[in-house]
DNA sequence: GCAGCTCTTTTTGTATACACATTGTATTTT
DNA sequence: AAAATACAATGTGTATACAAAAAGAGCTGC
């Protein structure tokens, strides 16, 4: 995927970071330090830095003396979830079409072409990694450092969610996400435009898209089933 | 202040967070390694991993081959802060008021307590770390894992720019923090009779007092200057 | 047969030594 | 004298060895 990295360091949290977003790694997997630190040649000192760093962005929860695990998506996750999205993505969506710099719009559009490629030939996780892409430059974009850490979280467990519910076969998700590739074309658009009214718009619009693949999947006949009542999407 | 921790590694955490806090350590300062790992009988590695936990945390910025720092309080800072606090402060409270265990109000009114105790006789440091621990109680209460990060890093530099401008010989300061401290009180009302609304509104009021305060200080002679021509805080 | 204990094994945490990178300084060269 | 370069000193990154804690296996007693 991304090219060599410079060091093997980078390598295991590259590597760690998309095993978490594809559920290759599920929530609440244990992580062996030396069968990871065989694997990637790296002494235990180094990865144990990085896993560090991993959990501080989310992706890992440490606990002491029990070495360290793939956080966790529960229930009150989803809830809490629903509830932040909404309004940090409006928020990351408007600030990135009043902040963002010209040089990142290529950046932006580069993501885009990724996600439109894994649309149409690359499995379901280089979809989800391709689209966490295209939200993480927004985030770049609207540069504020006290809502980055909020919104990168989001988009772990979005990923995540997207990823447990998408099913290729059915016909309603394929068009579904032919439709979010759109919305991300319009976003493009309205962001060089500096239109954050319009941005603001849209980020409720793509997150009303996504809703709806969410819940299709949960609710799948149709009724009527509080969130709260929602069966609980991994944990062991 | 707090009693004894369980281990050096933690009186090394506590002791550091406080010092950015209260600007003990000022932003961009560099830390030593090997003076903090004797100053608090620790090894490297341990310390290190220490550095790592609170650069995840905002406190600390890590430069690969250069060393940690405090992180900094830029020019940019300061308009980031005042564009993200009121939305996320607001969403907090709501949160808290809703989803609070009964338990917590009682830490909600020892953290209160604390802050009182500190306006009558303490610093200016043990008055911010005081309020700190008490808005910090809030977002515990709000218990929503996607807003708590941001709302963490808002904490840190709401703490460093309330210490930045607070002058206890004035006295216009000096009613502000006591009428701050009146405002807490009805924030544990509110959270207590579960009132979201009210907690929504307590929390605009509670942020309007301190941004009047810091925006007292900035603009002292009243003469309307744009946030945008703010003097940097620090900024080596 | 099962509860509780002890001893062994495995895994995590810490210290230390060494390798490597960066920075500042002195010397050389022009 | 100024610039460039080699060198020394400091500080950061990694590996490894050891200590401590948790997990597991086997034993004993009821």
């Amino acid at each position: 995927m991304s090219a060599d990295p410079k060091s093997r360091k980078e390598a295991l949290y590259v590597a760690l970071k998309a095993s978490v977003l594809t559920l290759e790694l599920p929530p609440g997997s244990d992580l062996d330090e030396t069968a990871l630190s065989e694997e990637f040649s790296l002494s235990r000192t180094p990865l144990r830095e990085v896993f560090r760093n991993l959990a501080g962005e989310g992706y890992l929860d440490l606990r002491e003396n029990r070495g360290a695990r793939i956080s966790e998506m529960s229930h009150k996750t989803l809830r809490d979830f629903f509830l932040a999205a909404p309004m940090i993505y409006g928020a990351v969506m408007r600030l990135a079409a009043i902040n963002h710099k010209t040089e990142q719009i290529g950046e932006l559009m580069a993501a885009q072409e990724r996600f439109r490629a894994a649309l149409r030939k690359g499995s379901g996780a280089e979809r989800a990694l391709a689209n966490t892409r295209f939200h993480e430059v927004t985030g770049e974009m609207a540069g504020n450092i006290y809502l980055t850490p909020s919104f990168q979280r989001l988009l772990i467990d979005h990923a995540r969610i997207s990823m447990t519910f998408y099913q290729p076969q059915n016909g309603d998700m394929a068009r579904n996400v032919g439709e979010a590739a759109d919305q991300h074309d319009a976003i493009i658009a309205a962001i060089q435009a500096r239109d954050d009214e319009r941005c603001a718009q849209l980020a409720i619009d793509h997150w009303n898209l996504s809703r709806g693949r969410i819940e299709l999947f949960v609710m799948p006949a149709g009724l009527d089933m509080p969130l709260g009542e929602l069966p609980a999407t991994q944990t062991a």
